[in-house]
DNA sequence: AAAATGATCAAG
DNA sequence: TTGATCATTTTA
């Protein structure tokens, strides 16, 4: 399988969103391999979208990775707790990203339970599997990715896409949790594959 | 249903 | 310097 080329990434969020569905995000550390095919993603449309951290063109130490060429990663802390996994899209000075909030294992999932649940694989619930990627917050926890990363680029070989041709069923929804941003609060930016169980929440 | 928990940002 | 605000998760 082939990396995603810059290309792939300086288009628009929404359409690059939609395009990563399917996609597999991979993060090597220290020898180890984790991989995770993109299950659900939320484009973040810059100066006119209320809903992104670049809203009005606004610019700091905190999101200015967006305001770099595409094909890196923006990465935040919510809530005080969580670590948000966002892909810069667009061009320069065009602050766009897209946020991946969930993966489906594909490989190092042994280590993603130890890293959520500090437990083997084996002694996981089903429900509990499913609870390890199923969120922004959590994906990023189960591969490993931390504030380290943020900026980097994605054509890299410490975190990268793999290309993928197969098909699915992708639904489109309002997005998660911006109930302060006014009208965007129903734009339709919100890109899922419709009953895989690695996906947020399910019905929206 | 609600607490947890801390970086970030804008106001004073 | 302080207080309000979160692109969430967990527990009950």
């Amino acid at each position: 399988m082939k990396k995603l080329t810059s290309a792939f990434y300086a288009r628009k969020a929404t359409i690059v969103a939609k395009e990563l569905i399917g996609k597999y995000l991979v993060h090597e550390q220290n020898g180890e391999k984790f991989i995770g095919m993109i299950t659900e993603t939320e484009a973040y449309m810059g100066p006119d979208d209320k809903a992104a951290h670049s809203y009005n063109n606004h610019r700091s130490k905190r999101n200015e990775a967006m305001y770099g060429p595409a094909g890196h990663a923006y990465i935040y802390i919510i809530y005080g707790i969580h670590i948000c996994f966002n892909i810069v899209t667009a061009t320069i000075n065009i602050p766009q990203g897209v946020l991946i909030r969930g993966v489906e294992p594909i490989e190092g999932i042994r280590k993603m339970a130890l890293n959520r649940y500090k437990t083997n694989l084996e002694d996981l619930t089903q429900a509990k599997i499913h609870n390890l990627t199923n969120g922004p917050g959590k994906l990023t926890q189960a591969m490993g990715i931390t504030m380290n990363d943020y900026g980097i680029n994605l054509q890299g070989n410490k975190i990268y896409l793999l290309d993928s041709k197969k098909k699915h069923n992708i639904k489109t929804s309002p997005r998660i949790n911006i109930n302060y941003a006014g009208e965007a609060i129903h734009y339709p930016w919100r890109f899922y594959i419709k009953d895989n169980p690695y996906v947020s929440k399910p019905n929206r």
